[in-house]
RNA sequence: GGUCCCGUCGUCUAGUGGUCUAGGACACUUGGUUCUCAUCCAAGAGAUCACGGGUUCGACUCCCGUCGGGACCGCCA
């Protein structure tokens, strides 16, 4: 039996989630189910300064509200844990006390301020800035008494002066000279170790098979394969994704506004919509449907199929989908997702929410939504006990003030005749209709009735409106029409 | 500056030597459907396939070069 797909997302909580992560997670998920793999969670908190638990939380929060959830990871503990980096201090230390034996790792004396300013020289003459090894080869006395001193030190890996080539499962070959940059820095201390080796240390012992991540970790994989072959680990299969793109062309970042997956959250954008959004920037299916289900995706995806160049993140391309989504919606669960929406905006208290209700108002624009956040402002009217609008609203085309008013006046009265039981959409429509007709166009009665019981340029059609806000309120908003009209 | 990656409509992309006078989707324009808006339907505009040179009977597809864009060069991840 061929081993298990194991793929990894490991983010750092040292901000939000945001699409460049989730994406990232979606298509190790996608790779993971549809090899019938695990897909691990890890929190790479090893960054004392800047990791914070509220951070930690958004992550998972934002991951779950996905339905990108981990099989392992933290809150699901597995056999590889524990699942955050924090807690794993003893695990690097091994490691790098191993490293150290091997004398393939050394302390470092040379001060930061040293370092920069050798770096700043280093570019200055068009050099690429690497570390010259000043402390590779002190003595091991010369290393324990300076350390013994006290004197503050960092540990350094001694990095192979060799090429480093590897297949990237989206790239193909890719070939780096992986001595470059000089001796790295692997850990500030034995209890204090850095990214690069943590990765390697975690990857390894949790069995990960597949590291799939964003094209800005191209230059850390060869430094991660030379320490797995000083370490005698195995090497992994890499895959390296196109990056998510401003409309700049520069990597997705906070200058190109906030991208958290909260803020999107936040506007009524549908996880659905999102997943689908996602994975179709930088991945395709090779055939001409637009639309996907997780599931669907985790079937239908592929690495050999993910595009090499960065995507920009295109809006209105997934306002298109989340339309769409929510169309696909009854308009009971779109009346579920819009209600948060009214009660923040203070139309409906928390306790007078009654979906059905609600419902058949919804009804009149879940095709016209593009972000659930977008329903406060197109039913307020159906909340408010008085309109507020420019009465010349009411005007249509070139009609007076007068043939308005009198439309609206012979509106009133067909409307006003129908006896309560019979109000409904067909009977308001059947009455009304032929006397729109009677006018020069059906807009010179239908425009003035839309608008004065909605207050709005658009809305759903006046006959729809009618039917939800009921005879009385339909009648008084005519009312007051005419009275803006004298 | 060095290293690496990338380059088909505005955007996301299909395309693996001939079926491509380059297909789809979003956005855009126009027309149709009960006044408006939206949906839906139909149509339209939009890409000298970055450029130059090879290889080949034939290149968007293979090779080389050029140009352009990006990522990375931390005791962050």
């Amino acid at each position: 039996m061929a081993e298990q797909i194991r793929t990894r997302f490991a983010p750092s909580p040292t901000g939000a989630l945001h699409m460049g992560g989730a994406r990232t997670a979606l298509f190790n998920y996608l790779f993971a189910k549809q090899q019938k793999g695990v897909f691990v969670l890890r929190i790479e908190d090893t960054d004392k300064e800047r990791s914070k638990k509220e951070w930690e939380e958004d992550i998972l929060e934002h991951l779950s509200w996905l339905g990108l959830d981990w099989d392992e990871g933290p809150g699901k503990e597995g056999k590889y844990g524990p699942y955050r980096q924090s807690e794993r201090t003893e695990l690097y230390k091994k490691y790098l006390l191993q490293l150290l034996e091997q004398k393939q790792a050394y302390y470092c004396f040379c001060k930061p301020e040293d370092l920069e300013a050798q770096r700043q020289d280093q570019m200055s003459r068009g050099e690429a800035p690497r570390y010259l090894g000043t402390c590779r080869n002190l003595s091991q006395e010369e290393q324990e008494t300076r350390l013994k001193a006290g004197e503050s030190a960092v540990i350094r890996f001694m990095v192979p002066a060799k090429k480093v080539s590897f297949q990237d499962l989206v790239r193909g070959t890719v070939e780096f000279d992986a001595g470059l940059a000089g001796d790295m820095v692997v850990a500030k201390d034995l209890n204090t170790p850095l990214y690069n080796f943590t990765v390697v240390v975690d990857d390894h012992e949790m069995n990960i098979t597949h590291v799939i991540r964003g094209e800005d970790h191209i230059p850390n994989t060869p430094k991660q394969i030379l320490l797995q072959e000083a370490l005698g680990l195995p090497r992994l299969a890499y895959g390296h994704l196109p990056l998510l793109l401003g409309p700049d062309r520069t990597k997705l970042s906070k200058r190109h506004g906030d991208h958290s997956v909260a803020q999107f959250m936040q506007e009524g954008y549908l996880p659905e919509a999102i997943i689908n959004f996602l994975a179709l920037l930088g991945w395709n299916p090779g055939t001409e449907r637009e639309t996907f289900s997780l599931t669907e995706l985790a079937r239908e995806f592929s690495l050999e199929r993910v595009q090499k160049g960065g995507a920009i993140f295109n809006v209105s391309r997934l306002d298109w989908l989340n339309g769409w989504y929510i169309r696909q919606k009854s308009t009971e669960e779109v009346a579920e997702l819009c209600a948060p929406y009214l009660v923040d905006a203070g139309l409906l208290g928390e306790k007078e929410i009654d979906i059905q209700k609600l419902a058949k108002i919804v009804a009149l624009y879940r095709e016209r939504l593009k972000k659930l956040s977008e329903i406060v402002e197109l039913v307020d009217f159906f909340f408010v006990e008085k309109l507020s609008y420019d009465k010349d609203l009411l005007l249509w085309k070139d009609a007076t003030r007068e043939e308005i008013r009198s439309a609206l006046k012979k509106a009133e009265d067909i409307v006003r005749a129908i006896e309560e039981k019979d109000w409904n959409e067909e009977n308001i429509t059947k009455l009304l209709m032929p006397e729109a007709e009677k006018e020069k166009n059906r807009g010179y009665m239908l425009w003035p009735f839309r608008v004065a019981l909605c207050g709005k340029k658009a809305s759903a059609g006046p006959f729809e409106i009618a039917t939800v806000l009921g005879k009385q309120k339909t009648i008084s908003r005519v009312q007051e029409a005419e009275q803006l009209l004298i």
